[in-house]
DNA sequence: TTTTGAGTTGTTCGA
DNA sequence: GTCGAACAACTCAAA
């Protein structure tokens, strides 16, 4: 009777998989791991991977990954199960572990880099080729780039059409649960033996001389754990006023979650839903506004991994490449300058020394910080989303570059080139007791609310009073912003010429 | 096909 | 102090 409504050849349920956690590391709305879960025996693995052509991990993320494989690992055991922690190139160790331990299923959720697709492409054909079943999944977008077109049928390279036609498409569907169970073969792994298999600390991940990661532990909670409550911070606390309030680095305004997405200790289904609950329930006193605006943010992610999906050298090439002939200067002492905090601009110092001390930065000062080393200093915004790649928890192949470009007004529906951040009215603008600065940049505490942005224009015996001296006990301005700007303008002008 | 409207986040200047 | 305009022109998306 059921016969007559099953497929003509329905896939039989699997008797052993393996699910491959990559950037999805969480057990709850994780459709791969879903699948895997409902076979009799099931291995999780992750795969520090080493393959020719993947960008390494930067330290911040490393040492987020560090913690958030414990909490995973954690979380797996706690289920019955073990998480089998391996390095090296997935293109072998993947079909050589499905083998080994007779697989008949693999699953992972997809990614969307080029050379990680490439990878995962090679990976399935090799296990089809082995009589192996593999099966991707969406576990980490709300709307993949390949189902998100204009209606001329292409890419959409401009941020509204494309979070219309991607909200258009279907609302977010609920998340999975987390399986009950992930019943480990009763034999393995012990009798069958994975030589590579490691555990957590021979991946070496942490920080030993020096141990720069005080302020990171400081302020994260690695883990899907710290991802569900981080967003219960957030829709308690700056989920109110989140519209109006989000461009304030001088208190906490933003939801922190980045982190917690790269590594996808949450899915953005989970958050988009909780979001949804928390102000449909009214137990959040914001308004529609303000979850528009955060849902908005949500589809800046997606929009990037539109673009990077579309457009594979994101990180690399400029996505207008009449900026190839853009004359970025080479300025190593400036970088410098810049990467330490010691521009002599407070608020862009502020900000690069949170980077430093947090492995975060407040989105406003983001803009600002790039906004300067791009237009004030003229240095190519490759050397900003390298130095971002290796100092932010947070840095995301897609969100990373597509931001950089889009600040140097190479990217996707940019800013326009006129729109040149001035660092000291910025600061006043958005930080205007300057507690931001003073919590980051303590040697100018002493000055007052508005001589904070711009020291330069103190007074010598405010300075003095103060116990700053200019040029010592913190910098003069790397460059003056009047002379900066006009340079930026006529070169970035002389680019739209041709 | 052609046309039309719109496009995350600013700054400066002059009235 | 406040306000509107200029800062270019182009590309995208849809009608």
């Amino acid at each position: 009777m059921t016969n007559l409504a099953a497929p003509a050849f329905p896939a039989p349920a699997p008797r052993r998989a393996l699910l491959w956690f990559r950037s999805d590391l969480r057990l709850e709305d994780n459709p791969a791991l879903a699948a895997a879960a409902g076979a009799e025996e099931a291995i999780t693995v992750f795969v520090d991977e080493t393959n020719a052509g993947l960008r390494p991990r930067g330290g911040a993320s490393r040492w987020w990954l560090h913690f958030s494989l414990q909490a995973l690992s954690d979380a797996v055991s706690a289920r019955g199960g073990k998480l089998v922690i391996l390095k090296g190139d997935s293109l072998v160790l993947i079909p050589a572990l499905a083998a080994r331990y007779g697989c008949d299923l693999v699953a992972w959720n997809r990614r969307y880099g080029k050379v990680e697709r490439e990878t995962d492409a090679a990976i399935k054909a090799d296990l089809k080729a082995s009589g192996i079943r593999a099966e991707s999944f969406n576990g980490n977008l709300l709307y993949e780039p390949m189902e998100v077109r204009s209606q001329a049928g292409g890419p959409l390279r401009v941020f509204t059409p494309f979070w219309k036609a991607c909200r258009a498409l279907r609302e977010p569907p609920t998340p999975l649960p987390a399986p009950e169970r992930m019943p480990m073969p009763g034999s393995v792994p012990e009798s069958l033996g994975i030589p590579q298999a490691l555990g957590l600390t021979d991946l070496a991940l942490l920080p030993t001389k020096p141990d720069w990661a005080g302020g990171l532990r400081a302020t994260w909670q690695p883990g899907a754990a710290g991802a569900v409550r981080r967003v219960s911070e957030f829709l308690d606390g700056p989920m109110e006023g989140y519209a109006e309030n989000r461009d304030r680095p001088d208190f906490q305004s933003t939801s922190m979650l980045a982190p917690h997405l790269a590594f996808g200790e949450i899915s953005p289904r989970q958050i988009w839903h909780a979001t949804e609950a928390a102000f449909l329930a009214g137990e959040t006193t914001s308004n529609r506004r303000d979850v528009d605006k955060f849902f908005a943010e949500i589809g800046w992610r997606e929009f990037a991994y539109h673009l990077l999906f579309h457009y594979p050298d994101l990180a690399t090439a400029n996505y207008q490449s009449r900026f190839d002939a853009f004359p970025w200067e080479r300025n190593d002492a400036a970088l410098l300058a810049w990467q330490q905090g010691q521009t002599g601009y407070p608020i862009v110092d502020a900000g690069m020394r949170e980077l430093w001390q947090t492995g975060f930065m407040h989105n406003r000062v983001r803009m600002i910080v790039a906004s300067f080393l791009i237009k004030h200093l003229m240095i190519d915004w490759r050397a900003g989303e390298a130095w971002f790649w290796d100092t932010l928890c947070d840095a995301d192949p897609a969100n990373n570059a597509a931001s950089w470009q889009w600040v140097a007004g190479a990217g996707a529906d940019a800013a326009p080139y006129f729109r040149i951040f001035n660092p000291f009215t910025q600061g006043e603008k958005f930080d205007p007791k300057g507690a931001y600065i003073r919590r980051y940049v303590p040697e100018l505490a002493g000055l007052g609310d508005d001589l904070i942005h711009r020291p330069w224009e103190a007074p010598p015996q405010v300075l003095a009073r103060a116990g700053i001296t200019l040029g010592t006990t913190y910098p003069k301005p790397l460059v003056d912003h009047g002379f900066a700007r006009e340079r930026a303008l006529a070169a970035f002008k002389s680019l739209s010429g041709d």
